[in-house]
RNA sequence: GGAGGGGUUCCCGAGCGGUCAAAGGGAUCAGACUGUAAAUCUGACGGCACUGCCUUCGAAGGUUCGAAUCCUUCCCCCUCCA
């Protein structure tokens, strides 16, 4: 194992806090391999950029010789989220738990070393727990020590609804770090009270309490707004090269500083190195290729990273068409297909009233020319190629 | 248990019997400019068989020639008191 002095500057990299950081030093100075927990929900087996910030810092400590605790956090997402505003999140069932959990360890092990990493369930010591027994648990925290949450007092402050289920959420993830006896829990920053109650909870359960680590959160593409799957703002693990380019790509400046600071496994020297050459004149452009390749290298490989590149400039520079565009085989009338019912059948805009309005605005090309006629009808027999914006293309046959 | 306030289109938020598919802002999309960056400017922003028609203002009924706006019941949220 590596000096500890050296275990600790690899560890704090890039970390927010380090709670409480001499007992860290305690833990690695006893020589035995901690015990890593990281909890994830069930419900989002589509792993994104942001989910890898976590995931990259565990690897790190595997690296040192640790031992990973993949949590899935099942029996939350079996109970389900009663809460009015989320009526879409339906409870899970075991299969769609099992399923899910075979989709994240396919996803992980892009990162992650399966020798090292332990996949758990918290249903196995949740799904036992007696009425009694979570009472007892719930017995251990005040409401007060709850509402110090930042986003609990501010929605209490401000009136906003607060159901009783989600004060027991932070003492069932506490739980967890009791049950799998963690040395360490690493989390984003917005989960740092749920990890200081496991501290809390495992003094009361006769532990050692888990140093926590926090992780920052990583921006969405529009960089105001976290990453997630619901805003629409993230960069898929299992996008295809040509897309995670594109996303990548258009990155504004200021926050592909973030992305290489959370996501790039490039030597702290080599980024001061770039940011260096940008002060100095250079494109950020140039940088944000070099990161892009190396991102889509880790989750496909050099030559779809090549072949993004190539396909982006070609694209882009000479505006040509991409070369694996979506394909559709449509059925027209008597006289073929009205383009805007073309264009919602492909998928390319929601609604042929949209589709109406990106005519009207010059956005629609049909075989690399812009159309301006909302009538146009496509006769059967005849393949097109259609464009709506920059990014959205598909072949289109009409039968 | 009692009293009061409130639920509007993706979000915030105006509207309080007709001129309302509903102001304004944000987000989003498209166009121009670019480095598919930012900023800026322009346009769009419920759906459709689109010069018209259909469905929206928590839900269901009702009053009216006409309702997001008035009435009834129900559901949900918040505040204060207990």
């Amino acid at each position: 194992m590596p000096a500890i002095e050296a275990s600790l500057q690899i560890i704090k990299r890039g970390a927010e806090d380090v709670l409480v950081e001499s007992e860290l030093i305690e833990k690695l100075k006893r020589g035995r391999p901690l015990r890593v927990k990281a909890g994830f929900d069930p419900t989002a087996p589509d792993l994104h950029l942001g989910h890898t910030v976590l995931i990259n810092k565990l690897r790190q400590f595997q690296e040192l010789g640790h031992e990973v605790m993949f949590l899935i956090g099942d029996f939350t997402g079996m109970i389900g989220d009663p809460t009015g505003k989320n009526v879409t999140r339906k409870p899970l069932s075991r299969d769609d738990v099992i399923e899910n959990a075979r989709t994240y360890e396919q996803q992980i092990y892009k990162i992650l070393d399966p020798e090292k990493t332990l996949v758990m369930f918290n249903s196995s010591w949740m799904g036992e727990m007696s009425a009694a027994d979570l009472i007892q648990l719930a017995a251990k925290h005040t409401v007060a020590r709850m509402l110090e949450r930042d986003d609990f007092s501010k929605r209490y402050g401000s009136g906003q609804p607060i159901a009783i289920h989600e004060f027991l959420y932070p003492l069932i993830q506490g739980y967890d770090s009791v049950a799998m006896q963690a040395d360490v829990e690493i989390g984003g920053t917005d989960q740092k009270f749920n990890l200081l109650v496991g501290r809390e909870l495992q003094k009361h359960y006769g532990q050692e309490p888990q140093v926590v680590l926090t992780m920052p959160i990583l921006e969405g593409l529009d960089g105001v707004q976290k990453m997630s799957k619901s805003l629409g703002n993230y960069i898929g693990i299992n996008e295809p090269p040509n897309e995670m380019f594109g996303k990548l790509m258009s990155v504004s400046d200021e926050l592909m500083w973030r992305y290489i600071e959370l996501l790039s496994f490039e030597s702290m020297q080599a980024v001061r190195q770039w940011r260096r050459d940008v002060e100095g004149g250079r494109n950020p452009r140039d940088i944000k290729v070099l990161f892009a390749q190396e991102i889509i290298t880790r989750f496909h490989d050099r030559t779809a990273a090549g072949r993004a590149l190539a396909d982006f400039e070609a694209r882009f520079r000479q505006g040509a068409i991409p070369d694996d565009i979506p394909e559709f085989t449509l059925v027209g009338g008597e006289a073929g297909l009205p383009v805007p019912q073309l264009l919602k059948q492909a998928g390319l805009v929601a609604s042929t009233s949209e589709a109406m309005r990106q005519i009207d605005g010059g956005g629609v090309r049909l075989d690399g020319g812009k159309i301006a006629d909302k009538g146009l009808v496509i006769a059967k027999g005849r393949t097109v190629v259609a464009q709506v914006g920059k990014r959205k293309f598909a072949r289109i046959s009409v039968v």
